[in-house]
DNA sequence: CGTCTGTTTGAAGGATGTCAATTAGCGTGG
DNA sequence: CCACGCTAATTGACATCCTTCAAACAGACG
């Protein structure tokens, strides 16, 4: 009972899915997935696309766009844990508790493709491709936050900024994207927040990363100028 | 071909059965899953499970003592991201890149089972309870994970403190153990750089916690007077 | 009993946060 | 289309928490 606008969401068609879950499946295995999957409607900026504490039915893989995570606890301030571009998966921390640990907010006009869960999880029993890639991705997830880890303990606000400006870049090459230009979808606020930083702090070290020549910022337009020097920055190599 | 030995392996007879990842499975299952784990003999303080770089082969659950991870990157200091106790499950986040990220290393006589991940996976297929178990022990490992992210990117030294104190206690209490009375397995190194604080910071504040009579510390015998101000410490409840 | 490692304690300095004010950007509505 | 107003971003001055350096102390183990 399709109807044809889905046809837009079929993986078969879509650009991403030689980087997104239905990576390593057969034609026809990748038809059994395209049947589980649901489109929604664009998420315009700023919309929720799901809230903090909602019941877990779904992950999902964006499609275009991109978003945060923000997670409130208590009476402190919001923690925004992570930021989700095309191909990537939402959602996989809400499998234990069976509520969403966290609000996903767009950050620009945003389309994911919802995959119910216990549709993939049966689904995953007769793909093993299917599910190693889910356990993959889960692994993934765990590896970069603890990455993260070390980035919010052991880093300074140069580090952490040169680290998360590297990751964009290779997001993007990955995505097929310029690794060198790029527009920041997020608020400095939510850079700060990300890195564990004031905003000030943020604006700041972009300013110093300017004059250095290492990068020219306008507004949200990045251009990265010496890739290497940023990385051997985020790695702690100070040579000065 | 069991040796006599391994029977002290099976989950059947484990007293963390309840806790560990065969925790939904029937009497028959049980005995699938058990006919896949491999002993280990016991790991001395200091020893190491499995070393960062090692090919990714098996998870491992801790059977009693305790473990940690350590990441190292490039030149910079070693980065350590989780303690492991009894039934907490190790090797989750080397799915992915078939390698582990990080060294295992025993906090003190420390026995595990050992399941190889592709006879894992495989029953899994079988068993949707503990294909379950799996995904949700992966995403309570995110969950914590970015509890973690908040933790070092918001919370005060003293914070952090509290909530690694009340983390641990809460996890004894699952395990049977008292909440208010227990051992420090790791030093003070260890605290410190699990927290993103210096080693002179966490005895500092150990030192203030004494003094307001939180805690009482000897050493690595911690108890906790008044978990009840330690809990609105961690949560950032400042009232001074 | 001595050595090594782990822990505690003290003093000083620095990196980053906070507060405050200004400027820029952007959507909205007249 | 421009003006308005709000939010976002920048910049400066100051405060502070934590680190770093240094040294004494304690505990474990040969």
């Amino acid at each position: 009972m399709r109807r044809p606008r889905l046809q837009e969401a079929r993986c078969q068609t879509c650009s991403l899915s030689s980087l997104c879950l239905p990576l390593a499946l057969g034609t026809q295995e990748m038809d059994s997935f395209d049947a589980i999957i649901q489109r929604r409607a664009p998420l315009k900026k700023g919309e929720a696309l799901l809230r903090q504490g909602d019941p877990f039915t779904s992950v999902f893989a964006v499609r275009s766009g991109s978003l945060k995570q923000i997670t409130s606890e208590g009476d402190g301030e919001d923690q925004l844990t992570n930021f989700y571009l095309p191909s990537e998966l939402v959602g996989l921390d809400g499998i234990d508790e069976k509520h969403y640990p966290g609000s996903i907010i767009a950050l620009e006009t945003t389309t994911v493709c919802e995959i119910p869960f216990d549709r993939l999880d049966q689904l995953s029993e007769a793909l093993p491709e299917l599910r190693n890639q889910l356990y993959r991705n889960m692994s993934k997830e765990l590896r970069d936050d603890r990455r993260m880890l070390r980035l919010l303990s052991r880093k300074t606000a140069d580090e952490r900024l040169a680290s998360f400006l590297v990751n964009l870049s290779t997001r993007f090459r990955r995505r097929g994207y310029s690794p060198y230009s790029f527009r920041l979808s997020m608020a400095r606020a939510d850079i700060g927040n990300y890195l564990g930083l004031a905003v000030e702090t943020v604006s700041r070290i972009i300013g110093r990363f300017q004059q250095h020549k290492l990068v020219d910022v306008q507004g949200r337009e990045v251009h990265i100028l010496d890739l290497d020097a940023l990385e051997a920055l985020a790695e702690g190599d100070h040579e000065h």
